[in-house]
DNA sequence: TCCTGTCGTTCCGACTGTTGGAACGACGTA
DNA sequence: TACGTCGTTCCAACAGTCGGAACGACAGGA
């Protein structure tokens, strides 16, 4: 059951929270659009939303239309996830002074099996910018800060996130395992991460540099996030420099 | 159904999201331990987790012994909690300077509804201190920040918070309208809320100074945390007052 | 002004998913 | 060797969930 994939599982549990999960995305929401979005019957939605008020992680954000949002309880679970360490804490002075430094936007990614969780964001003050919402889970293989991480783990452990399998997101996201490898290898040599052909986000490339713990395993990384109609390759040895150095200063923190 | 507080609800639902507190509270931890601790039969609780790990939110961390712990997406929901906005990003720097200033433990506490959540902490390098786990829900009515709080309230927010019931968490919590109504008096003249008589918890005294938004409601609040032992009242003044200038320097940041 | 579409909410019978006791092999300890 | 505890699996009986249908309230257009 357990390693299924995708098997039994507690159905109602599954749909309420998968909810809770649409309502922390677009909170303030009501029951009618929740319904739409989830494509569930609306008095099931009511159902869960109400159990999920019971269990204290949502309440009614506006009494006169009922627009549901998150109470605080998540707040306490995410830190506990986030590790209480501190790692975002460690990280965001270095961040906010590679923003200043690179004037573009920084992202903090934190790793999490095979998948990325952008935990913090630091904005330049270009007049176009890209945009990720906090939160956001992103794929390992098709990243800058992804690249940037897997080339700090063994080889054994990138072959098992190949083995995973490696899912497109472009046309130009990374899919075949040899390509990888070589990038992987690419990664290893320069020190950080270039993804100028938006393997992830359409007209969005970047630079990653991983930030590890003593033992040199990477826990995240540090993304500089470029419009691709304003990414000049010539710049990027600088700007990995400038994120390694960054990340580096980070690492170096960590106990 | 949605006001009754605590009669319907998907009781499987229910049960998975006790489970998934649990987890976040005790990570790493076993199906035999959480059967026991939440008081339910090991093979539902063997099917939450899996549930659980279905949707994404946990997974198993040391696969020797199956011991659970959470992902990265709570990390995602928490911060959509939090609020992008940022207000704990905003207050991390001051925190510092208050921790270093007066060498005791800062706590950040946000208000949600009834209640605070300790978001952030800040350790001063005493040898004898003060501990909350981050993520720990607290009273308004006890808490040297929940005072602070209150005190910018209108009265008719007060009152409903009275309404609400005052419990009591300690001998001298204040359980009485009038004395409570008092304190908040004794805190706006001042500016500062004083805790010296543990209210909350044992053995802990507390100075709170409350964060407010553009149009003055309170939002959150630092607290000085001390053991009462080392707790000298004749001090109150001059900590009180670095607890506002500090709060009062974060309400200038926000929006 | 009436009408229509959508909102949030409530109800209840059919039925399906959930429940939890029991039993398993593996492991560690006395 | 024997015992306790661990995580895991199975399945029949049942209790709980499901979701269509209908409600009053509201907002906007005809």
């Amino acid at each position: 059951m357990s390693r299924a994939a995708g098997e039994t599982g507690v159905q109602s549990a599954l749909s309420t929270l998968r909810i809770l999960e649409e309502v922390a995305r677009r909170q303030p929401v009501g029951v009618s659009e929740l319904a739409r979005i989830a494509e569930m019957p609306k008095s099931s939605v009511q159902r869960y939303l109400a159990t999920l008020q019971q269990a204290g992680w949502l309440r009614i954000v506006d009494t006169g239309r009922a627009r549901w949002g998150l109470t605080a309880k998540p707040i306490g679970i995410g830190l506990r996830a986030a590790g209480e360490g501190g790692l975002r804490e460690a990280a965001l002075p270095a961040m906010r002074a590679l923003s200043r430094e690179t004037d573009e936007t920084v992202h903090l990614a934190m790793r999490d099996e095979n998948s990325l969780v952008i935990v913090a964001r630091r904005d330049g003050t270009q007049t176009v910018r890209t945009y990720v919402e906090l939160g956001t889970i992103a794929p390992v293989h098709g990243t800058a800060s992804g690249l940037s991480i897997l080339a700090k783990l063994p080889d054994a452990e990138v072959d098992a996130i190949i083995a995973a399998g490696l899912a497109a997101h472009t046309d130009s996201t990374i899919v075949d395992a040899g390509a990888l490898r070589a990038e992987v290898a690419a990664t290893r040599e320069r020190g950080y991460a270039v993804n100028a052909a938006s393997w992830w986000r359409p007209h969005v490339a970047a630079i990653g540099a991983a930030i590890t713990d003593r033992a040199g395993h990477p826990l995240a990384a540090f993304a500089l996030s470029i419009p691709t109609v304003r990414f000049d390759p010539a710049d990027a040895p600088r700007l990995g420099a400038l994120a390694v150095a960054a990340a580096d200063q980070v690492s170096d923190l960590l106990d």
